[in-house]
DNA sequence: GCTTAATATTGATACTTGTCAATATAGACG
DNA sequence: CGTCTATATTGACAAGTATCAATATTAAGC
């Protein structure tokens, strides 16, 4: 990833990445079905070091969707409805506006967009 | 990502990591403004050489995120509105349960998940 | 204050990924 | 077929990231 990291500040990107990854998923999938994890449970359920998982629970709260809470020794973990609520958002914007396209508009062989001529008109 | 590579093939980290980028989600939003763009205008909008674009279109085909049609010397991308559904559906499970929590419930200083004793009972 | 247990941080290493230059492929057109 | 243009592939390198062992920190209980 060169790219100036710069571009990285994109909130869409920081919670994408957030959960573009096998163990963060796992641990996302453990917090939807118990709600609420404590964070030595995560080693057992994702098959990786405890350091590790500190380390994606970390990411995972940075990028907001994750929430901690202490509770004595240990801290327990849930999910930020808010970050769902993003997410979903985001997969909205993906479909754009009303999603018409009467399906011979992708038939056609029209050039779109601005009138294109032929290779070396 | 040592992590044997075989967990990969879970699709929703496919997805999410084919999304997880900013160049590619830069194509995503010149597509859902555009609906339609040829391969060739990625180039400008995203500030990347031609091989690049090649390559971040790949890896969102792959993941079914986009869709490529040869029009003549030209080939124009789409989003596929299943992705969007897909994603949305995502954001839907981690908002898990109905999402009740009385709040209070969260104040509470109740070890929750099988009563767990205090550190050495 | 000491000990114990949970979590975080550091440092080192290995793997993955993004990028571009160079080159190859494929279609269009004469 | 030869040429031109669009797109894909290859190869090499830089930079990010995941992982763990070792160690530090923090809170609890004695």
């Amino acid at each position: 990833m060169p790219r100036t990291k710069t571009t990285l500040i994109d909130p869409d990107v920081q919670l994408l990445q957030a959960l573009a990854h096998p163990t963060r998923l796992a641990i996302l999938r453990e917090l939807t079905d118990t709600n609420e994890v404590c964070a030595c449970d995560f080693t057992s359920c994702c098959d990786v070091s405890q350091p590790t998982v500190s380390h994606h629970l970390k990411i995972l709260k940075e990028a907001g969707v994750i929430a901690a809470e202490r509770r004595g020794t240990w801290i327990y973990y849930r999910i930020v409805p808010a970050a769902a609520e993003r997410l979903r958002a985001f997969a909205g914007e993906l479909l754009g506006a009303p999603q018409v396209i009467p399906a011979s508009a992708l038939m056609a062989a029209r050039p779109s967009r601005d009138a294109r001529t032929p290779a070396r008109a």
